[in-house]
DNA sequence: GATTAGGGGTTACATTATTTCATGTTATCC
DNA sequence: GGATAACATGAAATAATGTAACCCCTAATC
């Protein structure tokens, strides 16, 4: 089940990379946009981390591959990658994590393990959209929302 | 009104800071808690500013009236602060702010205008259980929730 | 008054993020 | 195909945010 909000422990790690990789390619060819080396191979980085990393660990693999690189370098190519929906910060962890549905503008949720630190992507239209009309009511306009919910996941919470 | 989500720009900031150090008063004797100097200066400080404040900023403020003062001091009354429900922390903003509402627990949620910079505080219960029960359906329990919305408040949207 | 737990001072350090300026690379236009 | 503009990267410094560890002092309790 491809669609379990938390990666089962056991899946095809590589395929889900592969996959990730393979839709920002077609992404960022349909947007004109530049997946350069290095954008590409820190969202690779993110990917492979399957869980929520920061730059600076990011900044490290980079520099193991390429030798010295400084954190702008990071940055910037996160930024893209935030800029054009590859992926996430997750504020409250000031990490980032790959973007599971990359397809045109969505508002996330992320439900964040604080026993196993994996993260869960929910994009739940009700909840953006009650969050939303609340706000109005405030005469409140939103342009972007950040929902993170910090809690156990069902493997961590079943084990104890 | 005094329920307006966002304070009135003329509303009475004296006896809105007031009220909210009274409340916590109240709610450290309650709770047999120790306001002390730091952590009632701290506070006091928060809600003064009105509007998200970063630690440093207040580390600032308290240097100018106590002399020397380092990082951890305003680190430990903020976490006393946060711990016992009197300030938030904006994770999107790394800034704090006066809780509204101090009494009891409740989950918050955030209207922060990227204009003004003011951020107002919803506690709508109907957010936090729709948006519980939507985790608990990917098998998530929540503990805490963050959620903030990024936009434009009423002043500033009218204001162009 | 002795004991004890918590609060705070201090120093040092860790982590996260940005600014600035120079250089390199790609796309475009003529 | 060479000039040019726009975008991307390298590099150094620094800013902003947050924690660890140690020690001492004070307030509460007995």
């Amino acid at each position: 089940m491809d669609n379990a909000p938390f990666p089962f422990r056991e899946h095809d790690h590589a395929q889900c990379i592969e996959n990730a990789l393979n839709a920002a390619e077609r992404i960022c060819r349909e947007g004109n946009l530049r997946l350069t080396g290095i954008r590409k191979r820190v969202l690779e980085i993110v990917w492979e981390h399957h869980a929520p990393i920061g730059a600076y660990h990011i900044l490290e693999q980079l520099s193991e591959e390429r030798g010295a690189a400084a954190p702008p370098t990071v940055y910037r190519a996160l930024n893209f990658l935030l800029t054009h929906g590859l992926v996430h910060k997750i504020e409250s962890l000031n990490a980032f994590v790959g973007c599971r549905k990359p397809d045109g503008a969505h508002t996330a949720q992320f439900l964040i393990c604080i026993v196993c630190r994996r993260v869960a992507e929910l994009d739940d239209p009700e909840v953006a959209t009650l969050v939303s009309s609340k706000a109005s009511r405030a005469g409140f306009s939103v342009s972007r929302q950040t929902i993170e919910l910090q809690g156990s996941c069902k493997d961590c919470a079943s084990r104890g």
